[in-house]
DNA sequence: CGTGTGACCGGCG
DNA sequence: ACGCCGGCCACAC
C-alpha cells in the first residue's frame, strides 16, 4: 500500500501547516505521537524516535517533521528532541536562539553551551519506555 | 518527471 | 579524533 501524503498543503497566505490525523500509517503521526509522550524534564533523540517509528535510518525526516511540528495543533514539545549527542541542533528553528534552551531549563533540564547536561541520565528511550 | 535539500546517524578512512 | 559519504523519506521547484 502506498504511503499516504502526510502533510496537507501549506497555506501560502498564513503559512499554516495542518498535520493529517487519520493516517495510521503516517510516519509523521507516529513521530508526533511519540514526541508528545516525552515526559517533562526528559529528552530524546531524533534517531531514537525514527527507530521506534520504524524507519531507523530516517532520522533526518524526524527533524523535518519537527519543522512542521511547531505550528501543529496540539502543540508538540519539539524542544525535548535533540541530536544523539544531546546537542540542541534545532534551536535555530525556534523564535529566538535561546528559546529552546529556556524551555528546557524551565522544565528542570540543565543546558550548557547548547548541550544538555547529563544527557545520558535524562535520555528517554521510546524503544524501551514506550511499550 | 529529476534533482536538491534537510533540526540525523553510523561507518569508514 | 576528525571529516566525509551514503542512506533514509518527503517535499519544493
Amino acid at each position: 500500500m502506498k504511503r499516504q501524503k502526510i502533510i496537507q498543503t501549506r497555506n501560502k497566505r498564513t503559512g499554516f501547516i495542518k498535520p493529517v490525523r487519520n493516517a495510521s500509517d503516517s510516519f509523521f503521526v507516529i513521530v508526533y505521537d511519540i514526541v508528545r509522550r516525552i515526559p517533562k524534564g526528559r529528552v530524546t533523540s531524533y534517531g531514537a524516535i525514527a527507530e521506534f517509528a520504524g524507519a531507523k535510518l530516517s532520522a533526518r525526516m524526524v527533524g523535518w517533521a519537527m519543522n512542521a511540528a511547531h505550528v501543529a495543533i496540539p502543540s508538540i514539545p519539539a524542544h525535548r528532541v535533540v541530536n544523539r549527542n544531546g546537542l540542541l541542533t534545532g534551536r535555530h528553528h525556534f523564535g529566538t536562539p535561546t528559546l529552546m534552551a529556556d524551555l528546557l531549563r524551565s522544565e528542570g533540564v540543565k543546558v550548557k553551551d547548547d548541550q544538555v547536561v547529563d544527557f545520558k541520565k535524562i535520555f528517554w528511550d521510546p524503544t524501551k519506555e514506550l511499550v
